[in-house]
DNA sequence: TATGAATGAGTTTTCATTCAT
DNA sequence: TATGAATGAAAACTCATTCAT
């Protein structure tokens, strides 16, 4: 990812915002280029097109929201409880406060037609790493060598259904919807991650 | 739902298709009115704006869902296995087979912010049928008494996030990947159920 | 003119108020039907054009108008006082009741491009009129035989200046402001027609 | 008002023309900005609207016209003769040669709904100035200190019904017919004046 | 006589993009 | 780097008119 100037980091800081909010198609660079303090005409010296702010801006909220997985992760790490569970519940507040998320989910669920296989591509990257830091705390933690790997993958596809799930009801509901749904989830997740020790040793549950 | 002509149908059914495809904002009424075989300005013979063809399509769409819900989960009454497993196993051509479903699901997630309140309120009621359906089979399947109303509550919750989840799914990635969601996902929820009952008589999972 | 039909007749009677409030350009058809109780296309079963049916209204109007002063100028006959007077004082009344004065003047002033001369030659007809009756009741009241010919035109004249000016403050002013110039212009009118007979014989004046 | 680049301001050249010729409803911004030598939607390089654009030629019109009446009335200050007089003759001249004029003429008129109240405040301060003007100069004239203030204010009100009904022939008749009626109206109105005077110092009259 | 449906032409307006400065 | 001006293309929408029924 090339280098920006101060200039077209503030356009970008806007577009986001702005895409997050509308849409790439009910965006128009006008409202952009005035937030951004300038004229329309202005942007066309920093990005050649529409397209290309876009891409720049879907690649800069990847880039933050990978890093912020990253933080969240490694700051579970010593942490007990079910691997991934940190990331589960603060998302809610980085869905609020980050408009890259917002961005990244609205762009990835419905693309510009254009552009759909760069987005594509960059977004299951994202997921891809959410699904590697989970494996790796999962095995890392509680499920060591018993584990089959199979046994594994599964709970990672769980795991990131759980996530878009949770990132679903972000998009369209209430924050107390959230919440319930966060319980259920972690929940029924939890439970079957006990099945896996067996009873004996006392599953590991969510808790809220 | 107010009756509608065959001509104005035929726009209905042009129109959830473009809708679905590429959202309001990029869809126009000239495409559209072409594709039902007509010019531009007809469709203002049948709609008084392109809100109105919209809402119209949403309540078609709406209606549509409901129906096929309806069906779903009265084909599966009879049925062992885990409650909603049906509609869970069919979801996925459903989506391929109904442009109003992939038009629904567009829509409530990212609804034309002129009329949100319309599309939420609708989206919502779709959504708290699946959870009726849902609740009723689970109570009148093997939760019988046994089972605490807040419980029941936990897997409604648990289901409908699923659903979401599966949604997603559908709308941005693979087939395969649906299936690998559908089975982890399923596996989770039935492990949870089954713990509900106690391991004596034996859980009930999903199969596949 | 032709004999309507009682359906033309009162498509007619809602154009005019529509022609009179909006004027030629402004107006639309299908408010017009509508307001008829009929759809658009129905009014194409009495007039075969916008233009047909706007010449109509005009003739229609024109007739009410002329009929309107001959009653006018038929009930001064027998007073004392100015000629032409009656006429003046009740312009006001007639305009505010009349949608066919108000679509007269409107269209008199400003005709659509492409019926100006029969709208013109209408309206000029209508002025002349005015001014014939105008100049009998001036001849046969008290200027009898001492006014030479060309004073009596100038009188005429003042007078249709007087009904024009009177005709522009109901168009754009305040019924106030109408009562101050009708005095205003009687005044100067009635002392310049005093002035025609002497001091001796006593001058005519307005009164209000 | 503020101040318009070159382009907008021949923008507003070519739009008194088409406004006064064909009033706001049958004016296409096509035409206008044909005849300006840009496309349409250059237009909206300077104007943001259709609205805006009229109100600005109004503003621009009114401006116009307020100058000129100052210059009128100034140039007649040294003159003998009934006071506006110079006004009255000019106003023909100024007709055919002042697209403003005729455009601020018809605006006022039957101005767009919307706008009306803009429309209207703006018309009636023009008319106020003509009056003041007129007021000036009888004051300062022969009428000096024996005229009574209600008086004067008569023959306001009639200069002014004066100035509407000249204004009306010019709209929509011949020059023929602007002539012989401000001869008409400028007899009646001198014969009034010098009635205020008395017949014994010899009243002015307006001469043509 | 009335109308539902269709349509060509035209409306105002928006937008991404270009370019000379 | 910024911008004012211009523009082609397209948007949603309106309108007078036609025509089969």
């Amino acid at each position: 990812m090339k280098q920006l100037s101060p200039s077209a980091s503030n356009i970008c800081f806007v577009a986001v915002e702005h895409f997050a909010d509308h849409g790439y198609d009910a965006s128009s660079l006008n409202e952009i280029a005035v937030r951004a303090g300038m004229r329309k005409a202005s942007l066309y010296a920093h990005f050649v097109s529409k397209d290309e702010l876009f891409q720049t801006v879907f690649e800069i909220a990847l880039e933050h929201e990978h890093q912020y997985i990253a933080r969240c992760f490694k700051e579970e790490a010593g942490h007990m409880g079910v691997p991934g569970q940190l990331h589960l519940e603060r998302l809610i507040g980085r869905y609020e406060v980050s408009a890259h998320l917002r961005f990244l989910l609205r762009t990835a669920y419905f693309p510009p037609a254009d552009i759909r296989t760069v987005i594509t591509t960059g977004f299951e990257a994202y997921l891809a790493r959410i699904r590697q830091y989970f494996q790796s705390a999962a095995q890392g933690k509680y499920m060591s060598a018993a584990v089959q790997p199979d046994e594994l993958e599964v709970f990672c596809d769980a795991y990131l259904g759980i996530v878009d799930s949770l990132h679903v009801e972000l998009i369209y509901a209430t924050p107390q919807g959230y919440v319930k749904r966060l319980a259920a989830l972690s929940r029924v997740f939890s439970d079957s991650l006990s099945m896996l020790e067996g009873a004996s040793r006392g599953g590991v549950r969510f808790v809220r």
